[in-house]
DNA sequence: ATATAGCGGATCA
DNA sequence: TGATCCGCTATAT
């Protein structure tokens, strides 16, 4: 575990729930902008397969990218993040 | 220490 | 679209 693991883990599990940020992006914010491959790298081998929502980190613009559980999974993952956004969005009118 | 792989990205044809 | 190089980390040898 490196510092720039911490980091990328860290930046990624602020990702809102429904959105994507791309590779590039969290290397960026992790302070090694070329580094986006290594991004790639750490998150395949993330400690937390689950709590750490990898699947919100895109390729870019309309590219998924990879996947470890296969990126259809991560398609319908961040479908279904989008609905469960909704639904906590929504407001409870007495 | 060196080599290779990996969930990327940009460039060139 | 496909081929190719780049750059960085983790892992294997």
């Amino acid at each position: 575990m490196t510092p720039f693991a911490k980091k990328v883990y860290k930046i990624v599990s602020t990702i809102p729930i429904g959105e994507t940020r791309s590779y590039k992006w969290v290397a960026i914010k992790a302070g090694r902008p070329n580094a986006y491959r290594a991004v790639g790298s750490i998150l395949n081998k993330n400690p937390w397969p689950v709590t750490i929502p990898c699947h919100r980190v895109v390729k870019r613009g309309d590219d998924l990218g990879g996947y470890v559980f296969g990126v259809k999974k991560k398609a319908l993952l961040l479908i279904r993040e989008r609905e469960i956004k909704e639904f906590l969005t929504a407001r409870l009118v007495i």
